[in-house]
DNA sequence: ATCTTTTATATAACAGTGTTATTTTAACTG
DNA sequence: CAGTTAAAATAACACTGTTATATAAAAGAT
């Protein structure tokens, strides 16, 4: 009551630093979700929330704060999608639902992903501040973690062969399911059910040259129903 | 001679469209590898040829038109790279080779291989124009049918199944091989000695999955020596 | 409560960008 | 050789990200 009186009379400058990152974070999202990359200007971000181009200057730090800020909301929201799925049965059962998920969310976040991946491509026009590995940055992050309890759960059940570091499978794990999505994302495949089926191969073909020979009898039991 | 003459006395405007083309396209080329997508500027790119801007309207539509010609100059020299591979004793020499072309083609030429991969990002600041399906404008690539090629011998000699058509197995060894080597362009393992393994492991296990019987024995036997 | 200092915002300017309109100028043609 | 055509240079337009300056609100001190 006292606040709003107060509102009334005369309007605060700013609304409090939070409310307008998350305000300029939100509609610069729709921005980039909108139309790509190049629907994001600082000027119309600017517009968007009836502000001035220098909000976006003091909130974040210029154009390139802005978008680091959204790729970790997208690494976020990747490690919503991860975590959001049951281990299940079997580690082989919660596998194959993490690499449904990752593409899940390509396919209904293309922007977010395209995000996340932009550090995958050598010259990005998000370049990168800091030199340090992509790996190490990736490796903290909660979708990376997933995928590594996962494989990790697979070598301690005998599922698959421990004669390769957990590290390393997973970081196979993640090109196989990263390569196709790129692709399909492209719009490489005819369709759909196309990119279904390649996905399918793709996953059990790699998975069943990793996996030991009790692995691939579970996975055939799994993969039945 | 004659024309060497009439150089002396008047220099002609334009020195014929395709002298101008290339020279455009190579000093373009040289900033695309130098300092990425943002040191391509049509001003920079009229300067470094000692012209004006107008001339890349002319001899291309636009920026755009120079990155159409600079990403068909890239699949070219992939292809190149493709083509040198020999086919060996057997069809999985071979196709161990075109990975090995196509990983190290990436590697040798970051630029160009963003290039390609450019449009296997959803949204890309290199947009395209036609909206056709990826899949038929790269089947007509040389470079993609080097390895169609590839994987059709494997299947019409019984190393490889059939019960896949090939263009699906021809798709998902592109994928795995495009995964493995963005991550690795993007600085993801923290030695060549790991990025290496870790081809070798994704490969082997994807190929394993994909080989028949008479196929795996055929590349241990080839993966021997 | 008033005065001072700090700080966020707005306005305007700067150095770029791609593209287009206009003008100049070289090359071709009748 | 004059007239036409087409390409190149110049300049302008509508943008971009960023920075400098000025204003006004919030915070701190007396």
């Amino acid at each position: 009551m006292n606040s709003a009186q107060k509102e009334k009379t005369r309007r605060p400058r700013r609304v409090s630093a939070e409310v307008q990152r998350t305000e300029l974070l939100d509609a610069a999202s729709d921005m980039l979700a909108g139309g790509g990359p190049e629907a994001l200007s600082v000027r119309k971000l600017a517009n968007a929330v009836g502000t001035s181009t220098m909000t976006i200057y003091t909130a974040f730090e210029g154009k390139d704060g802005v978008i680091a800020a959204l790729y970790e909301e997208a690494f976020a929201r990747m490690a919503d999608f991860q975590e959001a799925v049951p281990e299940g049965n079997s580690p082989l059962e919660w596998l194959a639902g993490l690499g449904a998920a990752y593409r899940a969310f390509a396919l209904k976040n293309p922007s977010y992903y395209a995000l996340i991946m932009s550090e995958t491509l050598p010259i990005s026009q998000f370049q990168k501040q800091e030199a340090e590995p992509l790996a190490r940055g990736i490796a903290r992050q909660r979708s990376y973690r997933s995928l590594f309890d996962a494989v990790s759960a697979c070598q301690d059940q005998g599922l698959m062969s421990s004669d390769h570091a957990t590290e390393e499978v997973t970081a196979v794990l993640w090109a196989t399911v990263h390569g196709h999505v790129s692709l399909e994302l492209a719009g490489f495949h005819e369709s759909k059910a196309a990119a279904d089926s390649r996905f399918l191969l793709l996953t059990q073909s790699v998975l069943t040259g990793l996996l030991t020979p009790k692995g691939k009898k579970a996975w055939r039991a799994f993969a039945a129903n």
